[in-house]
DNA sequence: CAAAAAATCAGAACATGTTCTAAAAACAAA
DNA sequence: TTTGTTTTTAGAACATGTTCTGATTTTTTG
């Protein structure tokens, strides 16, 4: 039951491994343009209704196919850090280096998932790994909470929320081309930095302002005004 | 010059305005349904070309829809408040009031927006009416900095792209339909409190403070756990 | 091995955003 | 009024995501 042995069920996970890696491939090569249904099955060597009938939507595909390249959940333990404000930020910057270090492919994905054309139901595909990866922020801001540098008073999950959005807004604009990659890392780190520190204890305020000014000094190098957010900023 | 005149140019405006009413009505509407450029030329009394020669793209009509239906930059300065803290929180409520009180309208206009097909170069439509908001919002930052409420150390710029990101992820979610709409305003407003007390003074905090807590109570009476962020959550 | 069930396939079909072409209309200038 | 320029128009066309249909292949089951 566990390891389903049926020769269907394996010749369906081989056709939905082509079909990822195809596309992942797609994109890598063409980069720009965005991948179609039609070229992505014949690169896959199936039909256009199979991944169809295997994934549900292209959306379905794509966030497959990001599941697929990411690891974080595997490196993330293996992050070496002096307490848990550290940890925050040096899992910010595993995660966002995945971004930073491949930025069109990764632009491209995120631009696909975005595009909800139509009524799609979809909608969350695979909980149990954004649950997973939720656990673990969770995780790091309950422990940056024991550990007595987060005051009591306002609840990790709201943190969290207010850390989420960030990161939403920051990839949403990113992706939309109006934040340019050498600002993105740092952009959420600062705003990471300043939720957190709105919520810190005395004894954590110092540790979050180190990495406040390590990432203003990251993007010290790019002038200040003019950074249009044409999505947030139209309000 | 300033007003052109031309009967031609009269002529082109009053098309350009029955576009966009005639896309607003049809989402007030059919609301669920998005709103086919086939349909909004029937309803508006026009070829199918014309709003692609007047707009040039279905992003760029809604957009104007969205430009047409508020008037933030009118009702702003009319906020009655007592001190530079409490006028950002009062237009933050003023700004997302329209949001919540006619919340499939604008859902729509926003999924509109975000789905980007193909390579527009539109961009940032018009810049004009964006940077005026953001000068606004630039504005309260700095007097609130000028007033001693937020430190010195950190620029006003700063602050406000990371409240800028927080906006455009938490509209985000409500657009994708994983954030509800009695969350909205609140879970915003929490996470600009978060970021400006990050960079508050000792002065200012205790404002922030207050709206931290009147938001916290706002959404007090949703489930604390389980607020899925599928976009923002695949990391 | 034969029958049944399930999946894939090729291809058409539909709705959509966008572009293009030639013709008609509206306007400005003489 | 005549001429010339600009804009709109109708309609086809293209690319795309998605769905559907009937035929074909593959796997399971008896």
């Amino acid at each position: 039951m566990a390891d389903d042995l049926g020769k269907r069920e394996k010749a369906k996970a081989e056709r939905r491994l082509r079909i990822v890696r195809a596309a992942r491939d797609l994109i890598r090569e063409t980069g720009d343009t965005e991948l179609s249904m039609r070229t992505l099955a014949q690169r896959a060597e199936v039909s256009l209704s199979t991944p169809y009938n295997l994934f549900g939507s292209k959306r379905a595909v794509v966030l497959a196919v990001l599941e697929d390249v990411r690891d974080f959940a595997k490196r993330f333990p293996r992050l070496a850090v002096s307490n848990s404000i550290d940890r925050i930020f040096a899992a910010h910057d595993l995660a966002f280096g995945y971004y930073t270090s491949d930025p069109d492919f990764y632009r491209t994905l995120w631009r696909a998932l975005l595009n909800t054309t139509g009524p799609d139901e979809t909608g969350l595909s695979s909980p149990e790994r954004i649950d997973q990866t939720r656990a673990i922020w969770l995780g790091m801001v309950r422990a940056a909470c024991d550990d007595g540098f987060l005051g009591r008073d306002i609840p990790s999950h709201i943190v969290l929320q207010a850390m989420a959005h960030t990161t939403g807004g920051a990839l949403l604009s990113w992706a939309m081309g109006s934040l340019p990659t050498k600002e993105l890392t740092p952009s959420v780190g600062i705003g990471y930095a300043l939720i957190l520190k709105g919520a810190a204890t005395p004894a954590g305020a110092p540790l979050i302002d180190a990495h406040l000014s390590a990432y203003r000094a990251q993007r010290a190098t790019v002038n200040p005004a003019s950074l249009p957010n044409h999505v947030s900023e139209t309000l």
